[in-house]
DNA sequence: TAGGCCATCTGGTCCT
DNA sequence: AGGACCAGATGGCCTA
């Protein structure tokens, strides 16, 4: 008894897991037509012994223009349903080669958030952002860090301009992601109880996003803050990436 | 148990 | 024609 078609498709599932997106040959005649439980072709010199085969037809051998007829259209049906067969096969094997692209595609572009993760300041031991809060984390770093930089080409001399930046109270404000309620009171507030109301605060910035409501992440968020910058600079850092 | 996150499959669309 | 990309669906795992 030959496998059912579920098994068939199954195996050929079990195939692109294994990483052989090489199909080539699964699609023999004979072979595929016992996985996939059809007829056989009739064409050949062993067609003939295979006619009234179980489950395919009950015709006679008895030779006859009727039954010539007959065998022509049986020939024909079973052609068609052979074709369809294969192009069953076709679309499956199709289907199967682009699953391991989509998946390989995918490893990829967890790959490269891999990479963006390493490359971010690190969060407490065991915790690994998740995929959108790596794009935003990400995006407000670069913010901050290029923030960073147009301030410090603002005139201020060398030592003041990386003092204003980053004072030194601030350099060790953020060994971690601060509690959403300190976030949430320090948000562009500026205040001179703040250890880091020296810094500079973007939020009087026009070019800076951060107060549309539009952006994903608040002044409670954690991913509003990271290591080594001021955090008046780092609260009021922007993401442009929308919530839906 | 509900909700969040993720991997995978799938069909559609666009591009080369 | 085939590959890349995308978005929706689905199911598994984990956590509050």
């Amino acid at each position: 008894m030959p496998a059912p078609l579920e098994t068939c498709l199954s195996d050929l599932d079990c195939a692109s897991n294994n990483s052989s997106s090489d199909l080539s040959g699964f699609l023999t005649d004979e072979e595929d037509c016992v996985r996939l439980q059809l007829p056989v072709s009739t064409s050949g010199p062993s067609a003939p012994a295979r006619r009234g085969a179980p489950g395919i037809s009950g015709a006679s051998d008895v030779p006859g223009a009727q039954d010539e007829e007959q065998e022509r259209r049986r020939r024909r049906g079973r052609g068609r349903v052979r074709s369809e067969a294969l192009l069953h096969s076709l679309r499956r094997s199709r289907r199967v080669k682009a699953n391991d692209r989509e998946r390989n595609r995918m490893h990829n572009l967890n790959a490269a958030l891999d990479a963006l993760r390493s490359v971010l300041p690190s969060f407490p031991d065991d915790t690994k952002l998740t995929k959108i809060e790596t794009l935003r984390f990400a995006y407000n770093y670069i913010w901050a860090l290029a923030e960073t930089l147009r301030l410090a080409d603002q005139g201020l001399p060398g030592g003041a301009a990386r003092e204003r930046l980053l004072p030194p109270q601030c350099a060790p404000c953020l060994p971690g992601p601060p509690s959403p309620a300190s976030d949430a009171e320090s948000w562009g507030s500026g205040t001179a109880a703040s250890p880091c109301a020296a810094a500079t605060s973007p939020l009087s910035d026009p070019s800076s996003p951060a107060a549309s409501e539009d952006f994903a992440y608040g002044p409670g968020d954690p991913l509003f803050s990271f290591p080594g910058l001021p955090k008046d600079l780092l609260h009021t850092t922007p993401c442009f990436i929308p919530y839906h």
